[in-house]
Parts: structure tokens; sequence; C-alpha cells
DNA sequence: CGCCAACCGGAACGCATCGTCCACTTCCGG
DNA sequence: CCGGAAGTGGACGATGCGTTCCGGTTGGCG
């Protein structure tokens, strides 16, 4: 959990960076962080550079792409949410772990602008964040059955709604950045009264081709049975062809 | 309601429009209707120009600025979404009709890209989009109080968790666009379920400053009484700081 | 039919961002 | 202390989008 990544290289290993180098990489990472967090991931890179205090080409050098940037500023912060889903689904009570593990993430999502649009972005390209985030997803998938099985969640829920708790939880982020926080606790808190076995409304269906994979959110590690059907495909950004 | 709007000039007005001209205008606002629903507003203005047959020029004498066009391209369905909100609204079961009328937007809102963006964004200075949507959220609002009334409704919800429903589901929107239609309605189901007076899990209290009004989505017409005053106190379940 | 003002399309300009290149600077091992 | 490889910063070209300008075209009235 959460081993220290900031004494790696970003791109081909050349050997230990000089101290300065090394410097200089945490700044940007720091800066990167927090720009990232306040102005979500689409912050341009010049800007990155300058809160650091560094050239552009410094920064393209050590990140060659924007995602590989994207990739170290999170990894982070992408354990942290590993653990803290870790230590919710240890709870004994099944549904008390899955609301909080639930909340918590949401929690991070809204606290971190650029959090959410890196659980869902994906980030096809970087394995290692798409590997954290199938964990998570694994662990929850595996709070979803127990919880099924205590009878406290409604048997009809898939770990696609999950999915769609982190989508719409972002749409919440996105469209109120200041009361994200607030706003993201009562629509968990709605969601989760919707989650309870002992529900009334009966609901539509859940997604049938899996929202997971149509969103390339399907990664190696997810729970087993309930995913995997068609072969991964890259998701489109917007823009034009 | 919906007076039809074609024939009025988009800007100040020099008397009729040459009939080539008005052809011209009228592909222009059918072409950014049928890409701001596939794509969202934010499709290139030179898109719609090509895909409308037009040089760019044309497009920007007829539609100074880009509001002016997404105006006119969203006024017949913003039409439409007031219109189905009062139908539903003339349902006797004021259940019933509160989630038909939220199912009805948040479906528009899914099968139209750039509908739930024009609805959020306010597009502030397109007084006439903005009254529509504040119409809707009146209507919406007295729907609340009705249901409240008859006990369906749990009663600290607001009109402000209508907003949220609406952010929730332009989330699900903007990050799966295919599946949009069948994930929205599920969404709307669990919302739904947690909406009922008799579910069981008290939620965090509502938003204190006013979602609506942080968004600038609080216009004149937004019924009164229900959108300042904060929301009764539920207790806090012990999980999150 | 013929004129002219309104209208048209596309080229041109301005701006922002991405990612690369190069001449100068700095660390550090011998 | 010194040489050179690693490192640095800013200038530079490429791309995509928004907006304006201009020479040619056309509808419709007299």
């Amino acid at each position: 959990m959460a081993r220290d990544l900031s004494h790696q290289r970003g791109d081909d290993d050349h050997g230990p960076l000089r101290s300065d180098a090394r410097q200089n990489r945490d700044r940007i990472v720091e800066a990167a962080r927090r720009l990232f967090a306040a102005r979500g991931v689409d912050v341009p890179v010049a800007t990155v550079a300058r809160h650091a205090g560094v050239g552009v080409a410094t920064l393209y050098r050590r990140f060659p792409t924007r995602e590989a940037l994207v990739e170290q500023a999170f990894a982070e912060e992408f354990a942290a949410c590993t653990a803290a889903v870790r230590r919710a689904a240890a709870d004994p009570d099944p549904w008390q772990g899955f609301a909080t593990a639930v909340g918590k993430v949401c929690e991070m999502q809204s606290v971190d602008r650029g959090f959410g649009a890196a659980f869902l972005a994906a980030l096809p390209q970087s394995p290692h964040l798409a590997q954290e985030r199938d964990q998570v997803f694994a662990v929850l998938g595996d709070l979803v059955r127990r919880a099924q099985a205590a009878g406290s969640l409604r048997p009809d829920f898939t770990l696609d709604d999950l999915a769609l708790v982190v989508m719409a939880n972002s749409g919440i982020v996105a469209a109120a950045p200041e009361g994200a926080r607030r706003a993201s606790r009562r629509l968990v808190g709605y969601l989760l009264s919707g989650f309870r076995a002992d529900g009334l409304e009966p609901i539509p269906p859940a997604a049938g081709p899996g929202l997971l994979e149509e969103l390339g959110l399907a990664g190696p590690g997810v729970g087993a049975g309930t995913l995997r059907r068609s072969a991964p495909r890259a998701p489109r950004r917007p823009s034009s062809p």
C-alpha cells in the first residue's frame, strides 16, 4: 500500500536523478496536485510549470505526456482511496462498510476536482492507475456481495451501479465545485437510501451491455463474474475527427 | 405555449429576411440541434456551419454569439420540457406526478446531450431560456409541496435536491453518452426510491447557502417558499468526519 | 429585364495550448 | 578545480478554435 513512487523515473530509466532534477520533479508533481485539485485536470501544462517555478521543457522531459503527469499527481491519492475502501470493507457490518466506502470515494471526488476525472477517464494509457481503480472496484464488489447476502443491500444492485454513483457524483462536482462536498454528501445519502434492500420502489433493470466495460472501466482484476464480455475498447475523448 | 420563434430575427430587426437567408437560418438551427444533441453544446461553430451547408460568416451574421444559437436550438425542446412537466403535474397523485416529471426531465437530458448543459449552464445571458427553466422549477416546486403534504415525499426534500438530480444525471450523460438513457433511468429509479417518505436512511442536511442560487439558477419566478428555508434537521449517521 | 442592396462563402487574422528544439547553465566525479 | 553530461528555460512551429473582412453572387422590386 502506497509504496513511495517518487524515487522512480517517470520514463525509461537512465540512472538516478541529479539532486536538482529530483527537487524540480517533486515541485512539479506538487504543483500539479494542487492545480488539478483546484481547477481540474485540464489546466494547461504551462501553468503547472509556472507554478512549479520551472520551464516547460523540464516538465516535458520528466513527464513526456500529460497523462504521465496526471498519473504521478494522483498516485498518492489513489492509494489513499484504495486504503480507505479496504478499511471500510473490514467493517463487520457489510452494509455499514458499503455505505462508508461509497461515501469515502465520493468525498474524495468532491474535495479534489481532478480525482473524479482521473477515476472515470480511466487514463487507459496508465496501467498503474487503472489497476488501482480496478482494485477499488473489486473490493467494493466483494462488499456488495456480502451486503446482499446479509440482506441489507437490494439484490438487484450491480457493480455497474457503483459506476453510476461515481458518474453521478462527478456531475455534482462538475456543476457546483464550491458546494460539491455538501451536495455530494446529500446525493450519496439519497442513493444509499435507495440502495437498501427494503426500498419499495422497483427500478429499471441494470444496463445490459455493461456500463463499466463500455467506459473501459473493466480491468483484469475486477470481481470475476459480474463483468467481462466484450474486449475493452478505447473510449473516445471529445475531439473532432 | 411554444410560440414559433423561427420568424423572428436573431439580432436587431432590419425587416424580414430574404427567402434564401431565411432558409439558411433554418438549416443552421436544424444542424445545431442535431449536433448539440449528439455531441454536446461544445461543438465548434465551424462544424455547425459545415453541417448546415453554409459558411461561417452566414452563421455569425444570424447568431452573433454562440449563446444566441444555443437559445434558438433549444427553445423548442425547452418548451416541450415545460409542457411535459406541466402535464405530469396534472396527475391526481402528486407522487406519481413528481416521479413522472423528474423522470421526464432526466430522460430529455440523456437523449439530448446538450439539453442538460443548456439547462444547467443557465445561459444567464438568455432570459428566455432562463425563464422557461424557472417555470419548470416552479411547477416542480409545487409538485414537491403537494407530494410532501400527501405524505409520499420525504419532508426534508427541497428544491435544491432537484438541482442535485439534474446535476447527477448530467454526470451520467457526460460520462456515458451511449448508455446514458438506460443508466439515467436506473439512477432516477434509485433516487426516487430514496426520495420516498418511508425511506429509512436519514441523509445529510440540504445545502445551506442554497445550491440553486449558488449556481445562478434561482430566477425571479421560482417558488418562493421552498427555496430559502434550510431543511429540518436530520441526524447524521456516525460515518465520515 | 436590369439594378442594387442584402446575402453568401471562404480566406484571413487572433489567440491559446501542445509539444519540440537549442543555446546556455549547473552538478559532480576524478 | 575542471570537463562534460545531465539539466534548464524560453523561443518556436503546429494545431484547433473563434471572429472578422472582403470580393463575388443572387433574390426581388421597379
